[in-house]
Formats: C-alpha cells, sequence, structure tokens
DNA sequence: TAAATTTGACCGGAA
DNA sequence: GTTCCGGTCAAATTT
C-alpha cells in the first residue's frame, strides 16, 4: 500500500538532506527508548526509530515530535490547522536540541489554562505516541502528504517505545488487551499479534495483522466479552482529550471515534464506540454531537451486550472481524471521489460517475445518495499492493477461509470505497461476505443489505458532512 | 518488584 | 506418518 509511496518518499527526502543518516541518528535516543537498544525484527528496523526520534533538519515547518501531529492528530472541526501551526508546540526547530526541548516542551510546559492544544498535546503524547495508531487511510494520507510537502514523519513501521505501549494496553475500544504472541503469517508479509482481554475469566481474544507500516490491516475478534466494558473510557483523565478530525463514517454521531493506542485497534475494534471526548475543553465543541452520541453510545452498548455491533461481521467460526472506522481524508490526485459541491465524482480517469448525496429532509441522519453513471473500472487497488491508478483487472480477492475478515478499506486511500460504490458495484470486501461459506447464518442477504442501508445511510450522511471538511484541513496543512 | 511485551519453542489440527 | 502452519505458552526482557 501506502509502504512504496511512503518509502519512497521517505529514502527521497531523506537522501535529499545532506546530512547522513549516521549524522541524524547522532547520539540521540528515540524517545521512550531508554537504553537506546532497539529490538528490532530486522537490522532495518532496528535503524527506523533512531530516525524517529531525530527528524531531518531541513524538515519544513511542522518537524515533527516523536510523532508528526499532522500524522496523529484528529484535529476536531472548528479548529483550524492553521491554529495549530501557529502554536508553540508547532514550532519548527532544525536541530536535535531544540527538538529535544520541544519534546520537553510537550511533556513539561503545560499551558496554564488548558487550552484545546494542551488537550491534543496530551493526546499526541499518550495515544498519539510514534506507533502507528491510526487508520490505514491516515497512514496513506501521510504518505501523499509527504509526497507533496510535509516531512517523512513518524510514520515508520514497528518500532513503538514499550512505555507508549503501556498506554496503549487499553485500547480505544474500552477494553484492556494483553498481548501475548505474535506471528509472522504465512503468505503475509504482516505480522499477526495475539492478543486477550485482561478481564478475569474473559475468553476474548482479538488477532491484530499490521502492516509493514505498522497499519493495522485486519482485526479478527474471538469471543464475546462477558463484562462490560471498563470505566473511564469515555473520559480518560490521563489521555485527556481526543480530538479527532472525525470522518469516521461509520458511526457519524460519534464525533470522536478515537484512533490511536493498540496499533489502530482502537479505531478497529467492535467499540469503536469510544467516542473519547473527555475534556472540559471540548465538550462545548463535542456538545453539540454529545447527544447523539450518547444515545448511539447506548444504543451500541446495548448491542454490545447482545454481541452485536454495527460494525462488525460474525463468522460462522464465530470470529468477529470489525470493520474499520474509516478515516478518509482525500489529499492528492488519488483519490476516487471529489468532492465536486454537494455532488461527487469518480476521479479514476475516464470514469463517469457522479454521485449525489443530499440529506433526507424527514431524518437527519439519512441521506440519499444517489448515483449517475456506472463504473468503467474495477474497485481501485489498495495504494501499494502493486499499482495505481487501479488496474482495470485486478487479480480476484483472496479465498475466504471462514474466518471472515474483512480488510480495512484502508488500504485504498480514498474515500470509503464501501460507502462510495453503489450497491452494485461493492468492493471486493463485500463480495467476499457473499462468497460461499463465508458465512455461517442464514440471513445474510438482509444483513448486506442492512449494511449497506447502514453504509449509505450513516456513513454517507458523515461523509457528506465531513469530507470537505476534510480538504479543507489537508489542504490548509499544505498550503 | 511488578507488570507488560517480546520472541523462540511447543502444540495440535489440517493437508 | 510427515510436514506445514496458526495459535499459544512461557522464559527472557524491558520499563
Amino acid at each position: 500500500m501506502a509502504s512504496s509511496g511512503g518509502n519512497s518518499n521517505f529514502s527521497t527526502q531523506f537522501s535529499s538532506n545532506n546530512t547522513s543518516f549516521s549524522d541524524l541518528l547522532g547520539e540521540g535516543q528515540y524517545p521512550g527508548e531508554r537504553s537506546g537498544k532497539i529490538r528490532g525484527r530486522n537490522g532495518v528496523l532496528d535503524q527506523i526509530p533512531r530516525f524517529k526520534s531525530l527528524p531531518p533538519q531541513s524538515l519544513p515547518m511542522i518537524s515533527p515530535p516523536p510523532v508528526s501531529p499532522s500524522s496523529y492528530l484528529s484535529i476536531p472541526s472548528g479548529l483550524s490547522p492553521s491554529w495549530l501551526l501557529d502554536s508553540p508546540a508547532f514550532l519548527s526547530t532544525s536541530n536535535e536540541e531544540s527538538f529535544k526541548r520541544k519534546h520537553e516542551d510537550w511533556n513539561m510546559n503545560k499551558p496554564s489554562d488548558q487550552t484545546q492544544f494542551s488537550s491534543i498535546k496530551s493526546r499526541t503524547e499518550s495515544e498519539f505516541a510514534p506507533v502507528q495508531t491510526f487508520s490505514p487511510e491516515i497512514s496513506i494520507s501521510q504518505t501523499n502528504m509527504q509526497s507533496n510537502s510535509a516531512p517523512p514523519s513518524a510514520h515508520i513501521p514497528y518500532t513503538q517505545p514499550p512505555q507508549y505501549m503501556r498506554e496503549n494496553r487499553k485500547s480505544d475500544d474500552g477494553y484492556n488487551w494483553r498481548k501475548y504472541g505474535q506471528k509472522q503469517v504465512k503468505g503475509s508479509e504482516n505480522p499477526r499479534s495475539y492478543y486477550k482481554c485482561t478481564y478475569p475469566n474473559c475468553p476474548t481474544k482479538k488477532k491484530v495483522e499490521t502492516n509493514l507500516e505498522g497499519c493495522v490491516t485486519e482485526i479478527v475478534y474471538k469471543g464475546s466479552h462477558n463484562h462490560p466494558k471498563p470505566q473511564a473510557t469515555r473520559r480518560s483523565s490521563s489521555h485527556s482529550i481526543q480530538p479527532h478530525f472525525n470522518t469516521n463514517f461509520e458511526n457519524p454521531s460519534q464525533p470522536n471515534a478515537s484512533l490511536g493506542n493498540t496499533q489502530m485497534e482502537s479505531a478497529a475494534t467492535p467499540e469503536n464506540s469510544s467516542a473519547s471526548f473527555g475534556e472540559e475543553d471540548f465538550d462545548h465543541q463535542a456538545s453539540s454531537m454529545s447527544k447523539s452520541e450518547d444515545d448511539n453510545e447506548n444504543d451500541r452498548e446495548a448491542k454490545r451486550w447482545r454481541g452485536e455491533n454495527e460494525n462488525e461481521v460474525i463468522s460462522a467460526n464465530g470470529n468477529r472481524t470489525v470493520r474499520e472506522p474509516r478515516i478518509v481524508v482525500q489529499t492528492t490526485s488519488d483519490i476516487d471521489i471529489l468532492d465536486d459541491g454537494s455532488y461527487y465524482k469518480c476521479t479514476y480517469m475516464g470514469c463517469p460517475v457522479r454521485k449525489h448525496v443530499e440529506r433526507a429532509s424527514h431524518d437527519l441522519r439519512a441521506v440519499i445518495t444517489t448515483y449517475e453513471g456506472k463504473h468503467n473500472h474495477d474497485v481501485p487497488a489498495p495504494h501499494g499492493s502493486g499499482s495505481y491508478p487501479p488496474p482495470v483487472n485486478r487479480a480476484p480477492p483472496p479465498p475466504n477461509n471462514g474466518s471472515l475478515a474483512i480488510r480495512p478499506l484502508a488500504m485504498t486511500n480514498n474515500l470509503n470505497l464501501a460507502t462510495s460504490y453503489p450497491k452494485s458495484q461493492a468492493p471486493y470486501t463485500l463480495e467476499m461476505l457473499q462468497s460461499p461459506g463465508s458465512f455461517g447464518f442464514s440471513g445474510f442477504g438482509n444483513f448486506q443489505d442492512s449494511y449497506m442501508n447502514q453504509l449509505q445511510g450513516d456513513n454517507l450522511l458523515s461523509k457528506a458532512k465531513e469530507e470537505p471538511k476534510d480538504d479543507y484541513f489537508f489542504e490548509s496543512f499544505l498550503n
């Protein structure tokens, strides 16, 4: 996916510096890597985190702290990116010393008044730590941003400072997970991590597969929690606030489906409803949405206890695979749908499809999506999947082995295809659902209808509502 | 010292 | 019976 592009950007931008890699590595230690010794899976990875600690000197304005704020921060609506850029923590520093100082500032110098930024800062430290804790779309977007102007920020795989991992133990799904194993699955370059719910006697497990960039590509849940979600999920004092630039199309009423934490499982767990507006600072911003959020939260909580979740799919063997809330951002021409006023058009070259999304007058949560034309191409391939623009004739999806897993559309680096495509042209992830044996209960057709209805309902409402903001947000960064 | 992660080894099911 | 491979265990490591 973005690995090719991202890495190439990485190397390109990096080599463009006169500073050698080793110079940049210097004596600096990776924040959080106290010993300076990185236990990597291979030599390359061993070096990566060091680079993360020392941004190239010629990096532009957003000289990334352990993690590039632009990468990990989700900025709430109403919070201008330029405001962030103007904030002290975003002031450029060009050497290690200043970088460290800045990082310390982030850690130490809390503003006297708990501003929005302080909340963001706190969030950044604790949850947007240098881990790949975001939706793959974000990663891709990040890559795209890099390709345009942004620095080769911290979006580098694998190596997480352990203390950050600690903080990530409790993912944003609200449950506590303990990693008990990791495997390199054959046939996939993506390592798979195994987690258990730490709640006593809770049998729930999950497998989290991440790509080489550390982005979660698949999460499979096994079993159900036999306990309520631990408290203090939504109002986490330690994590302060989670100001998210919400593009959670799956749950439009969630202003803040949290990203971050355990890899990006937070955004991908069944309880991605763990919207985490926590601090007063953001309450007012969230207030307009909080009620519906709470209502939905209650509903989701009820579903949780019934073993239901609007974002999950239950396979024949009982596994639950969770659709991740899409964080989809348009940053380059590598998009499939462009905002065209209240209209959207497919960006595939020569594709005439346009869609019109309008809000239903009788129900503000419903939208009416009208497609004009028909796609003359297949679903765009994931970024870095080998070819882009997407080939018209793409290899069929891998066979479903019964453990139904909907791979995040994340890799697609575009608008959520599931929501972008007319029902008849749903991406293969949905087609997978239809494959014989891939689903173990009857009435799947209804499920799919429901699923699609949801996608074309709630999600599109959100999308229609959020896309322009996404554009504006990143354009603000790029300009 | 406790708690959590890492990672090589082991186990068991499937081919 | 053998091999492969996913899943799990548990000692070592880290913080």
